[in-house]
This record gives C-alpha cells, sequence and structure tokens, in this order.
DNA sequence: TTGACTTTGATAATGATTATCAATATTATT
DNA sequence: AATAATATTGATAATCATTATCAAAGTCAA
C-alpha cells in the first residue's frame, strides 16, 4: 500500500460524500501518513503547522474523525486520556503491550486471539465492528 | 468474598498507609459495594448524596482512587470519555463486550485468551500488571 | 465569474478530572 | 474526656482534551 494509493483512498471517500479535497485536508494527511507508529493530535497539530502555519487544531481534529471514518486511520488511547492514531492500509491486524513506566508501545499479532474474539462473539450473537486489547505492564528494560 | 472482608481489605490498606476510616469513605464503600456491575462517578456521587447530602464529588473520585488502589475495585473506560468501576474480588477475571448502540456490557470469560495473554507477555518481556480487552459491536437485539 | 454551499480558523463552551485551600474531622496523647 | 497535631473534606477554581459556534474565506459546478 503506498502513499498514491492512501490518497485516492481519501479522495474516493471525499467524493463519495461531496466533501471536497481541500488544501488542509490534504496537508493533514500527508502529515499523517509520513508519520511513524503512534501520534497524537497535539503532535500532529505541530507538524501541520510547520508545513502550514495558518492550519488550526480544530482543522486536525475533523479531518483525523474523517481519517478514522474512511479506515486509512485508527485510534487507540492506551489507558492515556488522548488519542494517538496509527496507520491501518498495508498493516496486518495488531494488538499493544503498553510500558506503564516509559510508555513505549509494542505491537504483537497472536492468531489464537483472534479466533477466539470470533467464537466469543458468535456466542454472545455480536456484531464485532472493533475491538481493543491492551496489555500493560513494565518493559524488560525498566524492571 | 462477603462485605465484612471487603471492609476489612480496605480498613487495613488504609491503616497500613497511615489513612484514617473517615464517614466518607465508609459511605462511599458502602454505596459501591452495593452497586452491581459497571458505575460511573457521577451515578456513584448521585447515590452517595442520598445517604449524606454533605458528601462531595471531589471526595467520590479521591475514594475510588483509593478502593483501585487497594483492589477492590477496578476501571474501564469502554471507550467513553468517563471512568467506570466494578468490583473486583469474588469475580473471575473476565473481559467485556460494548454494544455501540445501546451501551449495554456482557462480561465474557476465555481462558485461551488468558493462556495466549502469558505467552506474548514472555515473549515481549513485560511483567504484566493489567489488561483491557474490549470488543465492541452491535449486540442481537439492536440489530 | 458568479453564487450556493462547505470548510476553515479563532474562539468559546463542554465535561471529566485534578488542584487548591480554609474549615472540619480524626487520632494519638495527655 | 479534652487537646493538639495532622489529614481529610467540601466548595470551588483550574486544567486538559475535545466539540460547538460562527463569521470569513475557499471550493466547485454552472
Amino acid at each position: 500500500m503506498n502513499k498514491s494509493s492512501e490518497f485516492n483512498i481519501f479522495k474516493d471517500f471525499l467524493r463519495k460524500n461531496n466533501y471536497p479535497f481541500t488544501q488542509p485536508r490534504k496537508t493533514i494527511l500527508r502529515i499523517f501518513l509520513q508519520s511513524e507508529g503512534h501520534i497524537d493530535t497535539q503532535e500532529l497539530y505541530r507538524k501541520a503547522k510547520k508545513k502550514d502555519s495558518l492550519i488550526s487544531l480544530s482543522t486536525v481534529y475533523r479531518t483525523m474523525h474523517l481519517l478514522v471514518e474512511c479506515r486509512l486511520a485508527s485510534e487507540n488511547t492506551f489507558g492515556a486520556d488522548t488519542k494517538y492514531f496509527e496507520k491501518v492500509p498495508g498493516k496486518k491486524h495488531h494488538d499493544h503491550l503498553v510500558c506503564t513506566l516509559c510508555r513505549k508501545v509494542e505491537e504483537f499479532h497472536h492468531p489464537l486471539i483472534e479466533a477466539s474474539q470470533r467464537e466469543i462473539a458468535k456466542q454472545y450473537q455480536f456484531l464485532i465492528t472493533s475491538h481493543e486489547m491492551t496489555l500493560f505492564g513494565t518493559c524488560g528494560d525498566c524492571e
């Protein structure tokens, strides 16, 4: 999944909803796609202002909502009181390990957990739309 | 795990830290122990005021921090922007299914998931202190 | 280019939680 | 039981992330 295909996903999503592909949306999408790992709103805002000093925090919030809606981004709080975003396309589904001392976030994938979740969903007649699984603890470096 | 043993857990915890077992703490503990399922701070405050109209929201927050610290309560946001508390003693560890339409919360237990988590923790050399796993979706009634 | 419509930026509002601080309650000591 | 030292409490202000508001500016089809 390369950058231009992600641009097209966003453009198609906007067109389908009759939303224009404006300059601020373009800038914020680019900033987001250039980020690595898990990035919060303040950090996105700080980086966006470097490219376009007029860009507002409101527009960062608004655009990130759109990116989540069209599934280019996913959000997670990791137990903090702010949202962190990460890129979705081209990444296998995964869960997170968070070190509560140094706030390091590791990603892991475990097929048995996925299978168990599907089993639970069936048993409780739930149609699962998303899930959050985060293990909190102390990493090797911090112990 | 009966009520008096939970009172003793709290009393011992307070004594060990040289904190007094005050009347407001007693009231809030009682309210919390009488609650079922998942209860948020506002609801605890509302109920506590019925017993003692002078009790303040601050003290509810402060006391719930203590109850979490001594492991009589656990907290979870369920994807909302407020914390919900539930009783810990006498309940098997479990995870949650949340219906995003009616906000119903179901509890489930899956031994394979627990085992997988222990495996992941070992692999990444993490000392796990807690975890949150929540499946979001639509329940049978809402579909 | 125009005009209808949407987005944007600036700012205020919201809502949960935390900090502050004088008044009060608690506990150990007498 | 009274007292003094100390911690808690209630009331309120402050904080922080997020959302709402609205006039001004941008977008796009005609």
